[in-house]
DNA sequence: TCTGGGGTCCTAGGACCC
DNA sequence: TCTGGGGTCCTAGGACCC
């Protein structure tokens, strides 16, 4: 099979999602300083941008900053709407898109330059049709890796378009700051900071038994092998999602208990949807909560089996919140949240196979001994049922 | 400056099994 | 009676991303 080595995966990003949505929605609204979300700021047009006006900063902060700043409120199925679009047209572009987020991408086109040319008339046209298509601007960087082109993409907002050579990455790479590496946040840059590690070539210097000691395992290889300009990854059309969520804000005022359950079977009620519309199943239920201190707690329960059962989950997100009422009790409840993860596929089928490491058929065996009772294309991959000897098989649709 | 809502991944200790 | 290592799962917390 022919690899290509070049500048061939492309990061698609749309440049202030939200506001720019609002911005093609109402045409008052363009060329003027636009914040989406009221308490805190969800999303800021590049002229509120302007002012100093950054994602997730407080409302009031954002107004004071910017006070001839339009503040609309976020419209979620808009957002949603829009993005299911621009990715129709990614995948017009490519069959080979992997979503990060609800407004960006990685496409692959490295088997496309016979058909549509070179990666940088591909990412020009990406950006015409999305424009066209969908009336919003974006951003693309070209590289070889996932993480170069993310970065481009970053350099070259807004509206803009960029590409990393495969002989330039490093000359490109290295001067830039630290916090442009992915996995950096606040606590990471502070920690390089007081290193007087500044730039992404002065974590390159380090070694990377340093970095562990400094970062941890996990971080420390990761950000050793960007520094170097080592990413591996590919672009995975296949990812699944591996939890769903939601979560509620309750302001500084007591709750009585009552009121927290009725809030929780309303959150129960509306993820259970989604895992039955998603066609899944969970089995973990989380429960997440924040005080009026700002301190955080979580409490989670796996079920023995994995449902999309509303009363099942319910209970078990009941026995959660008991367990935590006396913290609520104590500290005050500002944030109401729950988490389903372990998520499965309910069209799996379980079977109980004698399989086990060091005894009875390997996995291979039980899978071939599935494949012989459902057909040798439903069978993709399989996962162990917690400690109980058997496989869950997701069955996919027939071709 | 008093802080949304949706996620991902990693770490670490304890239980449990072989 | 005392001793071991390896592995998985569960739970809780934390950093990070958009």
């Amino acid at each position: 099979m022919f690899v290509s080595s070049g500048a061939t995966i492309l990061h698609a990003d749309l440049d202030a999602f939200y506001a720019s949505v609002e911005q093609r929605d109402d045409r008052r609204l363009r060329g003027r300083p636009v914040i989406v979300g009221g308490g805190v700021v969800l999303a800021a047009s590049y002229e509120a941008k302007a002012c100093g006006v950054r994602t997730a900063m407080s409302g009031r902060q954002a107004r004071a900053l910017c006070p001839e700043a339009v503040v609309v409120p976020p419209r979620m199925t808009a957002y949603s709407t829009a993005s299911k679009a621009v990715f129709e047209v990614f995948r017009n572009t490519t069959p080979l898109v992997e979503g990060i987020s609800i407004d960006e991408a990685f496409l692959d086109v490295g088997g496309l330059w016979r058909i549509a040319g070179p990666p940088r008339d591909i990412a020009v046209g990406l950006r015409r049709d999305v424009l066209e298509q969908v009336g919003l601007p974006i951003t693309v960087g070209i590289a070889r890796t996932k993480f170069l082109a993310k970065v481009a993409s970053a350099v070259a907002k807004p509206d803009g378009l960029l590409l990393v050579p495969p002989d330039g990455e490093l000359e490109f790479l290295h001067p830039l700051p630290v916090e442009r590496l992915w996995g950096v946040g606040k606590v990471t840059a502070a920690t390089l900071h007081g290193m007087g590690i500044r730039t992404v070539g002065e974590v390159a210097a380090l070694g990377e038994p340093l970095l562990v000691s400094i970062l941890g395992r996990a971080t420390g290889r990761h950000l050793h092998a960007l520094a170097h300009n080592r990413d591996p990854r590919v672009v995975d059309t296949g990812r699944r999602r591996r939890s769903i969520g939601s979560q509620q804000a309750l302001g500084r005022r007591p709750r009585p208990p009552e009121e927290l359950d009725a809030i929780l079977a309303g959150t129960v009620d509306r993820l259970a949807g989604r895992l039955r519309r998603g066609h899944r199943l969970c089995r973990t239920v989380v429960l997440r909560l924040r005080f009026a201190d700002f301190t955080r707690a979580t409490r989670s329960h796996s079920m023995a089996e994995p449902t999309e059962h509303t009363a099942t989950i319910l209970r078990t997100a009941r026995g959660l919140l008991a367990e935590a009422l006396p913290m609520i009790t104590e500290k005050g409840i500002t944030l109401l949240g729950l988490s389903l993860s372990n998520l499965q596929d309910d069209r799996s089928v379980q079977l109980a196979l004698p399989f086990e490491a060091g005894s009875g058929p390997t996995l291979d065996a039980a899978l071939d001994s599935v494949r012989g009772r459902f057909g040798s294309r439903s069978v993709t991959r399989a996962t162990q049922l917690g400690r109980e000897p058997g496989l869950s098989v997701p069955l996919l649709p027939d071709p």
